[in-house]
DNA sequence: TGGATTATCATGGGATTTTACGGAAGTCAA
DNA sequence: TTGACTTCCGTAAAATCCCATGATAATCCA
């Protein structure tokens, strides 16, 4: 199976495209994908990308439609709402919607990072998504020291 | 079963390629696989090595793709951000990427260690590697000389 | 057995292809 | 036409493929 791995990151032009970092292209290909999904992360720090099937497999989790029922987990309506299918053009780029750059604060013309995820991939701005790297690498860290101990004392894996 | 065994010291030339030592490669492919999945090691000492399997667990176990939770298991997303999946060309060699190579202090145009560790591998910097084994068999001594004996000897994993 | 022949392997150096990316020309609707 | 978008083409750098070489290990055969 073909997972979105790895970070890359590529220069936003001034109109506004990005190419998809060709490891992923062929991820969506080999799923059977000619187009992405964008929609803002929950929290608003990045852009969340994946493959129409999660987007399937989604829907199906909440449920559906129903008729009948009038609050669905509301987030994933908005979810669906803000959501955009991207066709990638014959270069392999994709234009991703101003409001939503700004929204992650990528400049056009500057740069954006693609940050694998396995089955989805994250669209940020660089300087922003190293720091939350940087953070999540010192939690997993101080969660280690704390108590996972487990082993003999090494603390090498 | 086939594992991967011992260590084999091999030259990254100056465009970044290494030979995956042959024995290495035959053990991949009797697992079915043509690519190896490279990532830091936890400290960032050096390189892990694995097959495409390990990762597409590590994703099931994680519960895959959530756009309604705000972070998931945060190492685990590290983990396939600094994750890159490489194939092995028909000479036998990789390019593992110049970050990667930084990080775990191998220059280009200089030597890294193979290092089997059964069902996956590591490369070090062959220098590195070689203070952290006396290191590990100083501490095993010292252990065995205390009196707890236990295991194998090593306390790896 | 021992010496010659033949694989296999690690490695170097081109040559070719792919990729990212800029710009220009074409398309379409208002 | 104007502005927004799309398709097309050119380019430089990088990744990939292809073949040559030397070294070592395996094989063969008198």
């Amino acid at each position: 199976m073909a997972l979105f791995l790895s970070t890359y990151v590529n220069k936003v032009d001034k109109k506004g495209r990005v190419s998809v970092p060709s490891r992923f292209r062929s991820v969506l290909v080999d799923k059977g994908f000619e187009t992405v999904v964008l929609f803002p992360t929950i929290n608003g720090d990045a852009i969340d990308a994946c493959g129409m099937d999660v987007m399937e497999n989604l829907l199906e989790k909440i449920g559906g439609f129903d008729p009948l029922s009038e609050d669905r987990e509301s987030y994933a309506d908005v979810l669906m709402s803000d959501a955009i299918e991207l066709a990638v053009d014959g270069d392999g780029r994709i234009m991703i919607p101003l409001d939503m750059l700004i929204d992650a604060d990528i400049k056009a013309g500057g740069q954006c990072a693609f940050v694998g995820r396995g089955d989805s991939f994250q669209i940020w701005n660089p300087d922003a998504f190293a720091a939350r790297k940087k953070l999540a690498q010192e939690r997993t860290r101080s969660r280690r020291a704390a108590g996972a101990g487990s082993n003999g004392g090494s603390d090498d894996e």
